[in-house]
DNA sequence: AGTATAGGCGAACTGTTGTTCGGTGTCAAG
DNA sequence: CTTGACACCGAACAACAGTTCGCCTATACT
């Protein structure tokens, strides 16, 4: 069997096939649900008959700082190896998301992003407007990061502009409006003085802001403040080929 | 530790003492303890003698999208962040969300893809094999092309040698397993003499087979047909900010 | 005053969940 | 062969936790 599973650790490999199991479990359920799950919830998951059983592979995981365990409280599991993104996947964020039973989110697709015009945005109250045969677009739950569904949507990418961010022609990018980021944020601006939009990661530097393209092999541009104005941070990204 | 909230004062300000309180608390609790507090855990530290007062409250919070709940899980509770709306505006009702007969299409997250190695294939019957509780991602139906979704996995990109496919580091492919493939179609190829993985479109030369970046700044590179083995054809990437 | 509403209280009830314990099968060392 | 460790099973138990219900208090509106 070839999962590879991307603990390099020969650790995870030396665990048994109930463990390694458990423990992939907890990490997504965790990642689902927004907290950890039972006793019976892990057995019936991992096949495992006996909460007994479930129990004392558990406190065997302890034993050997995979999880720690809060004594006669009930879903009392926190995992403690949270490398990367797979078994013992940590809350890579506060475990703050809205789940409602995992069918796909939606997202209205909403136009095109051209490079020299302003992102298109819907109106601010969209979400009420919407219309159940507008093109929609099925969007992994974790791309939301915790945004609701409502305050998001998907555009079209035309032209090939976004290359430095790694995005091609006729990409979907999936953004949550708004104003204001955080350093960091991939997001989509309007420079006036260019009459160019463009996805960047946004850093202010006081006196500038810094643009910084995704594609490492590019350089960053500078602009002043008052040239720059973000249109919505990017959740993320899909191409279909 | 105080629980930042994201949100404007304002609707924040709106809620009762005791709202307050709660919100603030479960915050702190999932920081601290990795798991949402129960019922009586909230009433104790927020000074609230009755479970069935803070049950009150709780669902109060849920009708102002503070929150939300799984019924009848102890700790089954998740913090969202409010959607926007205007000030003194009623909930809006999910607008954009969740057909919940729809068919999500879930393919498994298998593993990575590193340069230096072949691609990670799954054995040929991971499709009855594997567990239905494997890290799952959700990908649009279109981007499957028909193929059957038991054939499609996806996998991480590591690093960042991909780029000139337009694909970054912790990007996610979805593919297909497949060995042979038409004239233009990206797929995943393995380079025996270089022992490098990498994504390219595929074009037969006859004598030679070109292998041309994505990415129209770069520069096609060509390999003799038995130091070229196809892996997969990429179907889609997802990539998540 | 009468009444509607929001918020609160406490107790009882029910289902959930962690724990414990007697017992089974396997395997390798003594 | 015996022993002990390891992993496992099933069942029972007790504590835990979500829900429900009758009743209370304060405020505001008719």
């Amino acid at each position: 069997m070839t999962y590879e599973l991307d603990e390099p650790d020969s650790l995870f490999e030396a665990l048994s096939e109930r463990q390694k199991a458990i423990l992939i479990f907890i990490g997504g359920f965790i990642d689902r649900e927004g907290f950890p799950p039972t006793i019976r919830e892990i057995g019936e998951a991992c096949d495992i008959p006996s909460t007994s059983v479930v129990n004392y592979n558990l406190n065997k995981l302890v034993d050997l700082q995979w999880l720690e365990r809060s004594k006669e409280k009930s879903r009392g599991i926190r995992l403690v190896r949270r490398s990367g993104g797979g078994a013992g996947r940590p809350p890579r964020e506060r475990p703050v998301r809205a789940y409602d039973g995992g069918s796909a989110t939606l997202v209205p697709r909403v136009g095109r992003i051209v490079a020299s015009k302003p992102v298109m945005l819907p109106g601010a109250d969209f979400g009420q407007y919407y219309d159940p045969d507008m093109d929609l677009i099925e969007v992994p739950r974790e791309m939301l990061r915790g945004f609701d569904p409502s305050e998001v949507f998907a555009l079209e990418v035309q032209g090939d502009s976004m290359i430095d961010a790694l995005i091609d022609d006729g990409d979907i990018v999936v953004m949550r409006k708004q104003q204001t980021c955080a350093d960091g944020d991939l997001v989509a601006v309007w420079l006036p003085q260019d009459s160019t939009t463009t996805l960047k990661a946004f850093y202010d530097e006081g006196t500038r802001i810094r643009l910084q393209p995704r594609n490492p092999t590019m350089d960053p541009i500078y602009v002043h403040p008052n040239n720059c104005q973000i249109q919505g941070k990017v959740l993320g990204v899909v191409r279909m080929l």
